[in-house]
RNA sequence: GGGCAAUUAGCUCAGUAGGAUAGAGCGCCAGCCUCCGGAGCUGGAGGCCGCAGGUUCGAAUCCUGCAUUGCCCA
């Protein structure tokens, strides 16, 4: 059993064995500072107003009787206002390695989310241009959330909305048109509102290669038509291969054009005004989202018979709960926050709660280049596509600098820094990490040491405070995992990481363990480094990097 | 003009059930190589947690106002 549970369960009993009721706002946490012991709890300060108590008579009490059956424990304080502080005896920190034995590739998952169905939107850039680094920040962010939720215990979906439909197609077909007009030899430009894009060139010529001058004789409306097709298809392709190589999966590709070719937008909209959530003004349909939260009403179909993205981004998620979701989280970039409180209003007129769908908004990236901002915006075409910061800094590097910052916050990405082997770069301390432990393997079977087959007998030798510290680490794994699931915050994992990475080398420095004193101690060593690598690996994992074992 | 977010060490950033003396890395300064990988380790300097109020036993964290920055909307 966790730390964390062991001491709730007890302290649980206690709370009831006194006729008190436990607080909401208890909390069990490691405590700032170390001396304090491994876990600190506010317990007895949120009780004292109900029993009448000063808080650390109450602590005195609740001390008295998990001292009697908590034999796990070695210690109990009580200190400063009222907070308790536990500590445990190191075999119970010792009693972890078996269990990391034991599980190994699944040390860490948990039931947590109890077979939940989620479904994670993430990416779902328009099909008008390569992949930027911004959308490699939602997928990085996407993928590593999946794999963190299904080891969760949650049963996680992952998908890609396809933008298909619409205006902004519309513009991109005439973009490639002009492009191949001009090929015809015609004196035809692009205007601001057309895609700039060099990549819109070649399908230019590829339509050029294969018919010829003839779409000049069609139909404008036809001939742009075709000239779409083509270029959402390349772009298409190059968006599959370029996530694939960022090692991102998504299991569905779900289309626009699809909804209203099965009428799904329709019936969606004739459910609403059904409903009275929608109805019809100034020759328009309104969605009525200031009756759910949000500040004003929205246009689905405008007077002109169009209808509006979010109509169909309506019908979508309607589609997305009649799969049977409970949850759905949504990727965005930040700049469509203004369209949260919309969407949580559809939520609700869907007939389901506000939270079961769950926006994360990804701030822009700001690409730099050694200090010197690189400009970045797909309709002019002036932007560094993401498969060239993969090619240049490794998907590895990219990804881990993408996780080990809270999605919210704004995130400078500096091609020159990610770049460098250095200490800016974390990821490659996470990894040295793991690869010293490898060769500290290899260089034991070119010594012929071989770990005992049951050497559990040993662990009692692991009572250095370096030992300590780090058997403590290993065992908070499975909580980070689930605080990261919970919070869908991925960089959890990465700063855990990059600690227990951090308690690793220091352990590797001050103790040797190959040459250690005796052969038991040995044996004890490798156990501990063999369970350190594989939480090391089990935690990259989770943010889809490579565990190398040799740098 | 309205709205959303951000503001923590020189730099990049953690700190999300409100807890004890606010953390990490980089950079800077000073040390550690007979020994399993020095891409490492140890120590030090460095802070008005944007500003001002409020809530309470207790605030970087919650509330209000203001400032700055970014984004969205008309």
């Amino acid at each position: 059993m966790f730390a964390r549970e062991y001491v709730q369960k007890h302290l649980w009993d206690a709370v009831h064995e006194l006729d008190l009721e436990w607080p909401e706002k208890a909390s069990i946490e490691p405590p700032r500072e170390k001396s304090f012991g491994d876990l600190a709890c506010n317990l007895a300060m949120l009780l004292a107003g109900q029993t009448g108590e000063k808080p650390r008579d109450l602590a005195a009490r609740l001390k008295d009787l998990l001292q009697e059956r908590a034999e796990q424990l070695q210690g109990i304080e009580i200190a400063g206002p009222g907070f308790l502080n536990f500590s445990f005896k190191p075999s119970f920190w010792q009693s972890i390695i078996p269990v990391i034995q034991n599980e190994q590739d699944t040390f860490g998952s948990s039931d947590l989310g109890r077979k939940k169905r989620v479904q994670i939107e993430y990416v779902s850039a328009n099909p008008t241009g390569p992949l930027h680094i911004g959308h490699g920040r939602g997928a990085a962010l996407g993928d590593s959330l999946a794999r963190i939720m299904r080891f969760a215990g949650f049963e996680a979906s992952t998908e890609y909305y396809l933008n298909d439909a619409g205006r902004q197609m519309h513009v991109l077909g005439e973009s490639v048109l002009i492009r191949y007009e001009q090929l015809c030899g015609l004196a035809t430009e692009l205007s601001q509102e057309h895609y700039q894009g060099e990549y819109l060139q070649e399908d230019a010529r590829k339509l050029f290669a294969r018919h010829g001058k003839t779409l000049l004789d069609q139909d404008r409306d036809i001939a742009i038509a075709l000239c779409r097709e083509q270029a959402v298809q390349s772009i298409l392709a190059g968006i599959k291969d370029d996530l694939e190589h960022f090692g991102v999966e998504h299991q569905v590709w779900f289309s626009e054009q699809d909804l209203y070719d099965r009428g799904e937008v329709q019936k969606t909209l004739q459910w609403l005004q059904k409903r009275d959530l929608a109805y019809i003004h100034d020759g328009a349909l309104w969605f009525r989202s200031t009756s759910l939260g949000d500040d004003k009403d929205r246009v689905l179909q405008k007077s002109d018979g169009t209808l509006t993205y979010f109509a169909s981004d309506i019908a979508y998620h309607h589609n997305k709960f009649n799969r049977g979701f409970e949850t759905v989280v949504d990727i965005w970039g930040a700049d469509h926050h203004g369209y949260v409180p919309r969407m949580q209003a559809a939520i609700q007129a869907l007939g389901r709660p506000a939270r079961s769908l769950r926006v994360i908004l990804v701030q822009l990236v700001n690409l730099l280049r050694a200090g010197q901002q690189v400009s970045m915006s797909t309709r002019s075409g002036e932007f560094v596509p993401l498969r060239q910061v993969m090619e240049e800094v490794g998907v590895d590097a990219c990804r881990f600098i993408f996780l080990s910052r809270k999605s919210d916050s704004h995130l400078d990405f500096d091609l020159e820094e990610v770049k460098k082997k250095s200490m800016d770069n974390p990821v490659f301390y996470v990894q040295y990490a793991h690869a010293r432990i490898c060769s500290v393997f290899a260089k034991a079977a070119e010594r012929g040491i071989g770990i005992d087959p049951d050497p559990q007998i040993l662990l009692h030798l692991l009572d250095s405070q370096e030992d300590l510290e780090l058997l403590k680490q290993l065992e908070m794994f499975p909580d980070m995992v689930q605080a990261a699931a919970r919070n869908l915050s991925p960089h959890h994992i990465s700063f855990y990481l990059r600690e227990l990475a951090g308690l690793l080398h220091r352990y590797y420095t001050v103790h040797s363990v190959l040459n250690a004193d005796s052969r038991e101690l040995i044996q004890a060593r490798m156990l501990l480094l063999q369970t350190t690598a594989t939480v090391i690996r089990n935690g990259l994992r989770l943010l889809g990097v490579h565990a190398p074992e040799k740098m």
